[in-house]
DNA sequence: CATGAATGAGGCTTCATTCAT
DNA sequence: GATGAATGAAGCCTCATTCAT
């Protein structure tokens, strides 16, 4: 009995800190972190104010465990192609698009990601998202290299472009009449500059 | 018999206005667009709190003219050099490094340009900025392709690309265990990886 | 295990909500609406400038209220006067009478009714007030034409001048040395003048 | 030539005085008292801000000089009628008919007379004015009454009666669908009302 | 443990008034 | 005298956090 009770008494913590979460990841969806009021998510979490404190200990927390939320799937599907068989450049591709095609939903969301919060724990957070999704890339250029299909290059820096070139169509809300931005063949294109950067080498540069 | 537009007072309006600028511009580089305080701004600058809504407006105003100093000259720089003599290929990875090469003063400041605020005003500006960046960019590729120099490729997406990849390394606040990021050899690669991305023109992906 | 809602709880919310109001209400009476500022409510209710705020989710709701407050008392008991039994010449005078008796305690605040404050949703509740007290005279004044004791007349404009006379007299803070004004005697007279109005019925006017 | 600069000097003084005033009056007429800014009225008045203060040495002199300005007309219209020839009867209905009339134009005007505004020094004028139109009145009724027109009545409750109504339907905003309010129709029952209530002199009330 | 009312510091903005030019 | 930029007190409102129930 005691067991039960603490089994579903777990099953309850969870789903609430589950809810917590869901609520504010819409809201940043909505509009960004800074629009993640305590109040509101209690509310529409359906508990009181207090007791999101009692699942997470200051506002920057759960803004953290956010963020880390809705970046980490990104991350996971990146780590599971880079560390998947098939040659690195498929890996490349694959987790470029990987990346990009989140675009389709969540446009708002993923753009938060590499917004500025007013809260510094959150720029933490950030940090990790953009260097675990970095480290992806370096893996699958470093496996590249040594596997004789990229020739040798600033790995850091090829991969930085790679996530910067990635997050940037990924949230570019460019102007409406861009047209093409946004669909696959953009994503693509998008995919195919990141390929041909690693492919060349260090190229000398002019002057 | 009354302030003479054209004395010293002229000079006093144009200072005071490029103190307040200033003061904001160095609250922005050190904690982004949130640390923004009206109250904050007119005591950094000598002035008392009104005297500040008497060159702005509002405090998104102010904001707005902020970022728009901090952008511009990064634009004008590349624009210049985008609308130069030479080579697209001497054109893009000029403008790549002269972007770049901002990120040593500023980094800070730079971030925030791309920095997601919680003022629509910003957005826009921000938006502005982008494109603008990205219109450079464009010129100079289809320059390059009607000039022979590149490949026939997507425009926006390798425009894209390229600020993605910039930004990102112009903003990179990566760890500090990364060692090489932000030195001439980082930027030097990152303009690399950018040339060699359009140089290449849209070769076949992988499936 | 939470605030139960029927406990003390709901009567400390009602206590709290009622010392707003009366703490509002006094501010009213010493110096109008506008003395309505949110901190001294607070303050001298006992409360946070915050809870307030829970309460009223505005100024100008909290002013309404209190507007309501102090003129429905006086509505009411006209209002049931007027739907008394009796003839319509008692219940005019009668209604009249409780009008302005009311112009012995709060003489600032019956005032302030009548006031035109700055605050447009004020002004709103004001037309209101007066709009309701007009119909009780209406009402009085179409029973007593058609049962014979009134002639015939225009009931908007006596009622209009009723209200205006009363009101006027209510409020009334002429000058020191004028003696009578407030006392019994004169608004008997204010009653007299008004049942006379009515009674003569629209009498020609010279020219 | 001293004299003719002193001359044409007082006429610019007198005629930015009057601009100040006009300006202001505009602004009550819009919005009331509290409408009134001193950066507006300078600007609407082609002048600085200072110079407001050249010529009333704070706002609540403009304010109050305004109130005057606004209000003097009426009370010397009335004034003059009350002690033309003619019946007091006629003197009576002309005087209530000339203030009702100004409510063809200047309603809010009007209106704001009887406002309590936020400034005290209003307050004390707003008396002055109440008090001079109700002498105006007195000086008929004792008229009347010394001349056998009128019955014997209080005449300040009369008076303040009329008043009153007269006020009450010159600014009333009474809800639109009330019709005939605001015509020549509805101020002549107005008139006619007031007229009844001195006519028939103090009858006995009931009880 | 949950509740949600209460807190109060902090931010933006307005505007009457002053004073150097 | 006129100017109008500068002043700064004061007011409204938000929202993260606490704590009695």
């Amino acid at each position: 009995m005691a067991y039960r009770k603490t089994a579903r008494t777990e099953a309850r913590k969870a789903d609430i800190r589950r809810r917590l979460l869901d609520v504010a990841r819409d809201l940043v969806a909505e509009g960004g972190f800074s629009a993640i009021r305590i109040g509101t998510v209690a509310q529409l979490a359906g508990v009181a104010t207090g007791t999101v404190y009692r699942y997470f200990p200051a506002k920057a927390d759960l803004s953290a465990a956010v963020f880390h939320l809705v970046s980490q799937h990104g991350i996971d599907v990146a780590a599971e192609i880079g560390q998947s068989d098939g040659s690195a450049t498929d890996r490349l591709v694959a987790a470029t698009r990987a990346v990009t095609s989140r675009a389709v939903r969540g446009r708002t969301t993923a753009y938060a990601l590499i917004a500025k919060p007013a809260d510094a724990t959150i720029e933490a957070e950030r940090l990790v998202h953009k260097r675990a999704l970095a480290r992806v890339f370096e893996d699958i250029l470093n496996d590249g290299i040594q596997g004789g299909e990229f020739p040798n290059q600033n790995v850091e820096a090829s991969a930085a472009c790679i996530v910067g070139a990635v997050m940037e169509s990924l949230v570019n809300p460019l102007t409406p009449e861009t047209g093409n931005i946004g669909d696959a063949f953009f994503f693509d294109a998008v995919a195919s500059f990141c390929l041909r950067g690693v492919l060349a080498g260090n190229s000398p540069l002019p002057h």
